[in-house]
DNA sequence: CCGTAAACGAGACGGTACGTCCTGTCTTCTA
DNA sequence: TAGAAGACAGGACGTACCGTCTCGTTTACGG
């Protein structure tokens, strides 16, 4: 929680190496793949020894965690104008970084290594999942008062629906994820709204 | 032509020999992990040289492909009655076998071998996911007959969603599916119910 | 010591099968060395399955030793006449064989296998060893009475004398047994002539 | 210039590991055979990563003929007196090393390794055949001065015949180099003694 | 001429070792 | 202390052969 680093004793950890590192990852795993993906890989890359990686990150998924970051742009938030578009602004941002063979290959080395590694399984739930679903809440949530989704939405499911594609998407699919997507669930969400309009009167 | 294979000259491959594979395969998977999956200590646990198995399967994920089919019983076609009992029965199914750590294992690791292995990728789709999103469809495409479904309903989007809701959950979530996944789907399709009729026309 | 074979029940040895069995081995190790000579690759190139192979020799030195024998011409008696002309012949008959690269390897393999196979040892020394030896060693004592060398001589240190060069050439000289070999040993013979001629009466 | 080696960067050779591999080594070649000498053994027994090994030793055969070496005491030039003596010192060292079970393991390993890796030739021929060479030829050289031996003889052969009785007898012998053997030998040398001087002639 | 029995191609099998790759830690020298 | 370099123990990889075994099929001979 200290903001600023207490200067410690000592060299100063190198700005040039921990960008270097990055650099060296980012082209490995975007052009070979996460299966060239290794610390020493790296490192031979970037011409920089194994032990200044490991002195900055604690493990392969560390590094994959900041190499996922440190390429974001800071998400604005959408102009809370129209429910659709903002939906397609947010999921577009999204499913387009995924176009980039380097980001889609780090997610999915990131879910590799979280399989075996609780720590970076929560890590990558608390600064990569949870920010997006947090942005996408706050969307359906002006939507179901602006009457484009109805009030009583299982929001948390829907989170998962629309972000459990993405990640199959991502994983599994022969092509990654389709360039209708988002339109897709467009379509799919607007089913919902008029279930509110027609329904709900004749029920309650 | 009643032989349907034709007896292949050599000894036969020992179905013993391949029981115990499976065997101290999912005793492996089941209680260390897949971390603690390796081709050698399967060998070693099943009593069995290393070839016998790499004779047997191209690779880690064709062995985690068998071994997750091995235990299937044959699934029955549910009754075709109630859409919501349908649904239930289905995913009930398959949700509960990832309650089994041996089940949800078997696929975290097929996950991470077909990030690597093309082929494997291939393989999942067509013997795991496909077969399981074939019967959701059918019950789908039933709904939408009832009238449970609009009949102009995105099938394939809505079955990314809920199957992708699912592998998220196990691959991500701190505790797998949760128990009331199966009521979160059924409340999300009945969201779309009524809205078969003619509110279409009033929304665009 | 029993000849004729007694005729066993069952289907006789085929003789086809053993003669492409020596046929496979003398071009392996001929043309790929020792290095390449593993039982599996003899089976495979005689089209042969491998225990037609172990039926007929008890290891890889047994056909060895078989395939170093079976392309000995019977060995003819020199006609004693002219010591020199004798030694030339029965060495030049050896040294002339090992020109021959199958020869050559077969040795070497022989040599290899013989270091941890002691009744492979035994075999070698009395099958292949012990004949050129007594060859040798009759023409050496027809020497002593000849004159050609003195009678005293040490028959055997001579011996390994002689066929410990070939040896150690043919296993670790650059270029196998030289080609004035022959010669070289006739003139280290010679020595040993005049020392009977001049020395003995002054010492006797 | 003092530093004779100019300091690697990196982590120096541990010399401890170096020294319990060749431990090791020397253990299990001496204690079980060639037979029982794999690299992967002798890391087991060294408590060593078998990395280790081929990061000093190229192959088995390099690390056996380090084995080989490392033994050695400096061999004292023997003080020029005696022709006989000097042989005998000589060759008696040679031999005597020989009855140590680990050294004749060594090099029958060793001549087992050369056969297939013309590289190894090359090196136990530089580091081991020759030196012995050149130190029995130094001898033979001062007997040719002092009359021992005649001044024409043919060095190269003779060493050919010394040397390759030994590997003779330690390759395929029943009982090894037999403790006669430098008697045996100094006899022969003594056969060429008198003839030094004008028989030559005589009999060409 | 029919059954017994071994030979045969084929290839599975438990094992052992190979040489390579990578992990995460360590130890050195040089900033 | 950082950093480059690289050693280190350890673990797994996928491959090659070993010598044995188990199949189905073939080929003699002896009853």
């Amino acid at each position: 929680m200290s903001q600023s680093v207490a200067a410690r004793a000592g060299r100063p950890r190198d700005e040039a190496v921990h960008r270097a590192i990055l650099e060296a990852a980012r082209e490995l795993i975007g052009e070979l793949g996460y299966g060239a993906f290794s610390i020493e890989a790296v490192a031979a890359r970037a011409n920089v020894a194994k032990q200044s990686i490991y002195r900055r990150w604690v493990s392969k998924g560390a590094l994959l965690v900041e190499l996922y970051m440190s390429g974001l742009e800071q998400a604005v938030a959408p102009a809370p104008n129209d429910f659709a578009r903002d939906v397609t602004a947010l999921l577009t941002q999204t499913v387009e970084r995924l176009q980039d063979p380097a980001y889609a290959n780090i997610l999915r080395g990131l879910m590799i290594e979280a399989q075996t590694d609780p720590a970076l399984r929560k890590l990558v739930l608390e600064k990569i999942v949870e920010p997006r679903r947090k942005a996408l809440r706050a969307v359906i949530s002006r939507g179901t008062k602006t009457g484009d989704l109805p009030s009583d939405i299982d929001v948390e499911t829907l989170l998962d629906f629309v972000f459990g594609a993405i990640w199959f998407n991502l994983l599994l699919s022969n092509d990654g994820v389709p360039d209708s997507f988002v339109d897709d669930v467009i379509g799919m969400l607007r089913r919902f709204r008029s279930s509110t309009n027609r329904d709900r009167p004749a029920l309650v």
